[in-house]
RNA sequence: UCCUUCUUAGCUCAGUUGGUUAGAGCACAUGACUGUUAAUCAUGGGGUCCCUGGUUCGAGCCCAGGAGAGGGAGCCA
């Protein structure tokens, strides 16, 4: 029986046997307590240890990250801090961890230090609740898009195409590293690669995506997803996850709702399912913030920024009246942004951050962006300047979710292409969605880890997945 | 990739103007203690001061190069 089932049962004479890894032992001359977890739960369960209950050697074996079976009856508890706790008549030793040499101490560790052994960390207190957390959430997408009749469409995670001017792409391939064909003007000839072309490992699965709602009409991805974008930051990640709908017959508008009703339902559902988790992260994070100036510090607890997200409604605004918004502020009038503001600018992170953090103070939708600095695929605006964009900004993470409305013009969306030098071969599947039934659609990406970020309130997203990879990093 | 800060015990950090044998707290070990909550108290062991080279009578400290890490920016999710 797991720790968190037993932590809920009454005192009872019944022998239970309870497995785990030791997180402390605190030894008086009479007696010893043991607290055990086995991540099932924050919490642990306390052992009680009896003068002579087990042998003086099997004891010394119980140090910190040992993994023992306790085993012995639940019993009301005479201390404080649990009702219940196991009078222990036996101990099984399964695993013994040297206490010279296990780094895992009975005291606060820095998140770097832990980042360093990956291998043990989920044994800490903080990244087993962002674990069971961030299964929470996944658990949360799946059950939101089957409630609401999405299909979960698997698109590949090796693709031929390049078009997709995500990013930069790790390239797949089974040629030796050294010495490989050539061409004969020199170039690695692909043809004899596996595939017979040059691949790489997807960088959105949303083209493919794309096709799928165009037959099941409204369908979801959600799988990794890889960019060799030499991006060293605390919220981009060489491999991360990300979740795509894609829904035909959308316009921004529900393409709009379906994010915002998406997000909020995964926020409230992991404050349903995890409240010790979040409630012990939310210690984490104000004695975090206890170390910051004041006015850096948070107004809100976590749960209430939770709260506040999923009662409330996003700000929804274009990016014309954002710059328009930007232009009037005392921040821009007493110059003191770093970068300029004008109409046609890709928004810098000064400016997302001020919008969310200091002037709508909620999650904001910043609509029809420029064509020139969006992708290509975009459903362009009766204006012929803007596209039917959207970001979704959330305070501390920024852009969480990207999309829009897809262009469904065969001839627009052509011309799009060569615009931003696309070939016509490379994604001609693609295009024919638009010849052959084409239809109105919509879609957006979320990344995943940042809604982890968002909602665990930790803030570097090499803290919640379990082995991150970043550039030059790819142990464990 | 750019800017910036950092690297001293297992961990978190101090280390004065360049000067004898490099410190603290926690962790660990041993002992004490009649039920503890990251127990408490006492005692003890523990160091390639990131690496390479240089300046100097003398370098943890100054200089040059390199490596790694943190934060910010860009790219984006």
């Amino acid at each position: 029986m797991q720790i968190k089932e037993i932590l809920s049962l009454s005192p009872s004479n019944q022998s239970l046997v309870i497995k785990g890894w030791v997180r402390t032992k605190r030894v008086s001359a009479n007696v010893a307590f043991i607290a055990l977890n086995d991540g099932s739960t924050i919490h642990n369960i306390q052992g009680v240890v009896s003068d002579g209950a087990v042998s003086e050697e099997t004891l010394k074996l119980v140090t910190t990250g040992a993994c023992i079976a306790m085993t012995g009856t639940l019993i009301p508890s005479q201390g404080q801090g649990q009702s219940v706790e196991l009078q222990v008549n036996s101990i099984e030793v399964y695993g013994v961890a040297d206490p010279e040499k296990y780094p895992l101490q009975p005291k606060k560790h820095s998140l770097e230090f832990l980042r360093e052994i990956a291998h043990l960390r989920p044994r800490t207190n903080t990244f087993s609740a962002i674990l069971r957390v961030r299964h929470a959430l996944a658990y949360a997408v799946h059950t939101y898009f089957n409630q609401n009749q999405f299909f979960y469409l698997h698109t590949p995670i090796i693709t031929g195409s390049d078009a997709e001017g995500a990013g930069e792409m790790f390239r797949v391939t089974t040629l030796p590293a050294t010495n490989p064909p050539l061409t004969e003007d020199g170039k690695v000839d692909f043809k004899e690669d596996f595939f017979g072309k040059e691949t790489n490992l997807t960088v959105s699965g949303q083209l493919e995506g794309e096709l799928g709602a165009m037959a099941l009409s409204k369908v979801y991805t959600f799988g990794p997803t890889f960019r060799a974008e030499n991006s060293n930051t605390t919220r981009h990640l060489a491999e991360f996850w990300m979740i795509e709908p894609e829904v035909a017959f959308n316009e921004l508008e529900d393409n709009m709702n379906l994010a915002e009703d998406f997000t909020k339902f995964c926020i409230k559902y992991a404050l349903d399912h995890c409240a010790d988790d979040i409630a012990f992260l939310e210690k984490r994070l104000l004695d975090e913030e206890k170390t910051k100036k004041k006015e850096e510090q948070s107004e809100l607890s976590l749960t209430e920024k939770l709260r506040f997200v999923t009662e409330n409604d996003f700000e929804r605004i274009t990016y014309t009246e954002a710059i328009n918004i930007l232009l009037q502020s005392k921040t821009h009038k007493q110059g003191k942004f770093q970068y300029p503001v004008e109409w046609g600018i890709d928004l810098q992170s000064e400016h997302e951050r001020w919008l969310v953090e200091k002037h709508f103070k909620k999650p904001v939708i910043l609509t029809n962006y420029p064509k020139d600095i969006k992708a290509f695929y975009m459903k362009l605006d009766e204006d012929g300047k803007t596209v039917r964009a959207m970001d979704v900004l959330f305070p501390g993470i920024g852009e969480i979710i990207g999309g829009s409305q897809r262009e469904d013009d065969y001839e627009k969306l052509l011309q799009r292409t060569k615009e931003v030098g696309i070939e016509e071969e490379s994604i001609w599947w693609y295009l024919e969605t638009r010849k052959f039934g084409s239809a109105p659609h919509a879609g957006f990406g979320l990344g995943f880890e940042r809604l982890v970020l968002f909602v665990t309130g930790m803030s570097n997203i090499r803290d919640v997945i379990p082995f991150p990879r970043t550039p030059k990093t790819a142990e464990f």
